[in-house]
DNA sequence: CATCCCCAAAGATCAGATTTAATGCCACAA
DNA sequence: TTGTGGCATTAAATCTGATCTTTGGGGATG
């Protein structure tokens, strides 16, 4: 395993894939000294994992009590690393869909907007990253085909000159990621999904906002069944 | 100041808000020794306060080097506490428009699909607030309404059925705790909010998904509205 | 049966030892 | 002379073990 960030990290990713996969469920209590010897590490590392997982909301710390699991309610679900942890457990395909639903919410209203606001660099940089995926949809290489849609979504979200749906861009990221990573995704991406994209570039080039909007939604619709039907 | 939760969490609070107010500039490094001398605690203390604030993205910690404020690009700015310091701050005003172009992509979603899925008792909820809204606006306990606002919508949020859009949630609540808090309402509510608000709940009630949406919106649009002449 | 007090369990805090890596210095070569 | 590479220095985070403080529960007492 990797540990980059220090010993914290890999106690902090450890509990956190622990709670989130269910192998500890809400309610159930841990002690840090029970931390301390699980992993094999001193005081102030597991309580630091605890300290972070407790600010994402994932459980509580109270004197004389413990470490107490705290119930989905309480999660903080769009910090980027529930999000990967829970793409990684058993719920993957349930967790894509509520975020299918949530980025249905957003994404089209970004896309307009990115319409009306977008500059010629991000119109550019759009237009670069649906080549790149057309070239990569080709070369079969979906790694690189991840990285280019991921690129698109950001810079759309980004051109929407609004800095919250910005910050989606870590969502929409992880989906991805975990699309792929996961082996949702078809062995070579949809046509139809790529022209789309495009699409959504032209419309957001030529200040067209309704369609940016009804394209990106079907982009999102596009994906929410190809997650039901991988073909 | 209070400091529920303990020492570390006062130093977090002060942090965070010195962070997200721009008293401590992006690119500012700190050391920890620095802090602990600064707020009279000790090395894990601060180190705790620290790691958290390193969780929501606003520093990065490397040896040899400091504590280093990150800039805006890092921030979680779903965390409800980084709402709560922006709100507190002084680009109050950018900050609730940002976070009502936000909004005004999910919530319209959220009470379509709440038209579909709100069960008997979420409907009667919904009532409920409303008719609260309606009793505190003539009483003008401003409190008292927020409370039944922030009610409303969560119930809302909970009725879409998808628990993304119930984490936003949160936000929501920040936004209008903030709204109120720090005088950004009419000193009485206006009527036609709350009659929009009566409009989304009969819409979610009888299951006009399209209503539902399009008052929904015209709910936050008021409220963008209002943010830029509180009359 | 209710109340109060005492104790142990568990987290919270502290001060000190350890490890890492940025910086500046110096030797060497072009 | 000047540019480059490696090495020692040392500042700073990281980790450790011990101590302090709070709190929930059990038992004695009225």
């Amino acid at each position: 395993m990797d540990d980059p960030g220090g010993l914290h990290s890999t106690v902090l990713e450890a509990l956190g894939l622990r709670i989130v996969s269910g192998d500890l469920t809400p309610g159930q209590v841990l002690t840090l000294d029970s931390v301390d010897t699980e992993y094999a590490v001193s005081r102030s590392v597991s309580r630091e994992a605890v300290r972070v997982l407790q600010s994402m909301g994932l459980v509580t710390s109270r004197r004389r009590v413990g470490v107490t699991v705290c119930p989905r309610d309480n999660w903080h679900v769009f910090d980027p690393r529930v999000i990967r942890w829970r793409l990684a457990g058993d719920d993957r395909t349930n967790q894509l869909l509520s975020l299918s639903e949530l980025r249905s919410g957003f994404e089209p209203v970004a896309a307009a907007l990115a319409a009306e606001r977008a500059t010629p660099q991000q119109c550019s940089a759009l237009s670069g990253a649906v080549m790149d995926m057309v070239a990569h949809r080709h070369s079969g290489d979906l790694e690189a085909y991840l990285v280019a849609d991921t690129i698109f979504h950001r810079t759309m979200l980004e051109a929407s000159g609004n800095e919250m749906l910005r910050a989606l861009g870590d969502v929409v990221a992880e989906v991805l990621a975990g699309r792929t990573h996961h082996h949702l995704m078809p062995a070579t991406p949809r046509a139809d999904a790529v022209a789309l994209h495009e699409r959504v570039a032209n419309a957001i080039r030529t200040g067209d906002a309704d369609d940016a909007r009804t394209a990106m939604q079907a982009i999102i619709d596009e994906a929410a069944a190809a997650l039901a039907d991988p073909s």
